[in-house]
RNA sequence: GCGCCAGUAGCUCAGUUGGAUAGAGCAUCGGAUUUCUAAUCCGGCGGUCGAGGGUUCAAGUCCUUCCUGGCGCGCCA
């Protein structure tokens, strides 16, 4: 906590000769609190002042005097420990939870600024599949993170609504079409189409000039192409939207490729009148060898412009349109050499808002024998997915609470959380193996443990039934387990702050599970309603204050915070 | 071939600006409930931090070479 910091610095700047901000840097929280609370490690003085840094521990901690809310400052080999006041530390945090509610944790750091978000992007006309998981939740945990920090948050879905495929599609549906006429559309019936085509332009070839021959006419504006693709996008959007509504996701936007459309031409004329193209082999490029990367295609050799232009036009859309101080794209790793390109393209365009893009990437989903593709049809649907977890968890509360009311919703909340919480709870960058197995195994380190322990603290409030207060004899909040849990609530803020630097939804999981983890060792160790009325007031006043911190931090990461489960 | 990412316990992973004894969960073995939800808690077992070399008082963390796996590398997105 900072103001417990703020004393050891002042009462270490008196003797050491180095600038506050690089005092305040050292300081760290020793692996073991009986060690202490905080902790000052003097390698670094042991250069300039020539001796060992334990005897500079032991004559700093000599030379330095305790005053409150610092209780005692001991020398612990080559590390001056601060002991704090407990009593002081609970009181100022638990107050400080108390009173901001939902609000603890928000901070005023992105005050005035605009953060945008482009997440998910699926491409229309295929259904979501897990893989397309990552950057929804990523995505969605990034943008309350900023959003908690005080940004203004901007999520956009930057659909995938144009290219080629398109006329492949359009060819399909009026020679195949037909054959499902007798019932409403669906993204299933447009993926079998897609599929159709591919099989029968094996044998046709023909089939492909038709369909670049459809797709130039969707481009120039074509009514009965544009009504046929509007057609598709709407079928798509109405099954993407199901599956965002289950997840809880929300967007500000939803603008697709096609939206640049009109404006990549004028783009690709700025770009050239930068000097920064070439034609090479007939396509218009941006040389990027003095970067040590591959050139950026802008335009193909049929005068057709491709997705890097595109994201070129829209990243100038959106400035003009947002003016974002900072844009954020949630997008698999395979696409880094892309972002880097097309981040270099802006930068040569003169933008001085290039370096204010970046490309938060995380690691792809694989099956346990091989790649996902929705060519071969190997795709684990979203939709199955989350179904499945909502009915094991259903069976588990069958189980273990029968009598539990409005089981439905319950079990919604818990098994889609289930779900984001195992995804998200890896760092980004690794890549993850899809098992059902494992996806939908709720032991241990998972989103049930946190909202079950976050239903028991509700349980123990209405079991209590009284109004609360955080008028309390905060001394009586002394033994380990109590105090370790304090601090730890006492952490959320810097962690959220922490999470955003990085734009790192795991630490949030992480630092849950700490929390969930030290308030289980409490419950299990103390207990809260006792005859003592001073007492009882007191542990009433922690369990709700970590209930609130659990509760805030699920919202983080996108989830439901049940009372009952 | 070049570039990027990953490699930590049997399995899944923490360990971010180099610091005190490398930590969790799962699995396995043993224990805790007259109790506020046992979807909990405690203990045992389990490690050449991929390998070698280097920098440093100090390296899982930084540099370097190599190994393994994944991804990417001009007209797809």
């Amino acid at each position: 906590m900072d103001h417990f910091i703020k004393n050891i610095v002042s009462l270490l700047k008196e003797k050491i000769d180095l600038p506050e901000d690089g005092i305040k840097r050292l300081i760290e929280i020793p692996p073991d609190p009986k060690m202490g609370d905080y902790a000052f490690p003097c390698y670094s003085l042991s250069k300039t002042l020539k001796k060992s840094p334990n005897v500079i521990a032991t004559e700093l901690s000599n030379a330095i005097h305790t005053v409150r809310p610092i209780a005692e400052i001991k020398a612990i080999g080559p590390y001056v420990n601060f002991f704090v006041e407990k009593e002081t530390l609970s009181e100022i945090t638990l107050k400080t939870i108390s009173e901001e509610r939902d609000n603890y944790g928000i901070r005023s750091a992105g005050k005035g600024k605009t953060v945008i978000v482009d997440f998910s992007s699926p491409n229309i006309a295929k259904h979501l599949a897990v893989h397309h998981l990552r950057s929804a939740l990523i995505g969605n945990a990034i943008y309350h993170i900023y959003k908690t920090l005080g940004y203004r948050c901007v999520g956009i879905n930057h659909l995938g609504d144009w290219g080629t495929q398109f006329g492949q599609l359009i060819v399909a549906y009026k020679k195949w079409g037909g054959e499902n006429a007798h019932h409403a559309y669906t993204v299933t019936d447009l993926n079998d189409l897609y599929v159709k085509f591919h099989q029968e332009a094996e044998k046709d070839p023909g089939l492909e000039d038709e369909a670049r021959e459809w797709f130039k006419k969707l481009e120039s504006g074509d009514a009965e192409a544009k009504n046929i693709w509007q057609h598709f996008k709407d079928i798509s959007l109405k099954e993407f939207q199901k599956i965002y509504d289950m997840l809880g996701i929300h967007f500000d936007a939803f603008v697709g490729e096609s939206f640049y459309n009109t404006m990549v031409q004028d783009t690709v004329t700025r770009i050239k009148e930068k000097g920064i193209t070439k034609v090479s082999e007939q396509a218009l490029i941006v040389d990027l060898e003095p970067y040590h990367m591959p050139p950026c295609l802008l335009r193909k050799k049929d005068d057709t412009t491709l997705y890097a232009t595109r994201d070129i036009a829209a990243a100038e859309y959106r400035k003009k349109t947002y003016d974002f101080d900072k844009m954020i794209y949630v997008v698999g790793s395979e696409q880094k050499l892309h972002f880097n390109q097309f981040f270099k393209v802006l930068e040569l365009m003169g933008y001085n808002w290039a370096n204010c893009c970046v490309h938060v990437d995380f690691g792809l989903m694989k099956f346990k024998d091989g790649k996902m593709s929705t060519r071969k049809g190997k795709v684990v649907l979203l939709e199955d997915l989350l179904v499945e977890a909502v009915e094991r968890i259903k069976e588990i509360i069958e189980e273990k609470n029968p009598s539990l009311e409005n089981k439905e919703a319950i079990a919604r909340d818990v098994g889609i959380g289930a779900v984001i919480f195992a995804d998200l709870c890896t760092k980004r960058s690794k890549d993850v193996v899809f098992d059902w197995d494992e996806a939908l195994n709720f032991e241990g380190e998972t989103g049930p443990y946190v909202q079950y322990t976050h239903a028991r603290l509700c349980s123990i409030l209405r079991k209590f039934g009284k109004p609360m207060t955080a008028d309390i004899n905060f001394g009586l909040l002394k033994e380990d387990e109590t105090v370790i849990l304090i601090k730890n609530l006492g952490q959320f803020p810097s962690v959220i702050m922490k999470a955003a630097e990085f734009y790192e939804p795991s630490l949030i999981c992480n630092y849950l599970i700490d929390v969930c983890a030290s308030l289980n060792r409490f419950y299990n160790a103390h207990r809260v309603l006792s005859d003592d009325a001073e007492l009882t007031k007191a542990r009433i006043l922690l369990v709700n204050t970590t209930r609130q911190v659990i509760k805030n931090g699920l919202r983080l990461l996108g989830m439901q915070a049940p009372e009952r489960m």
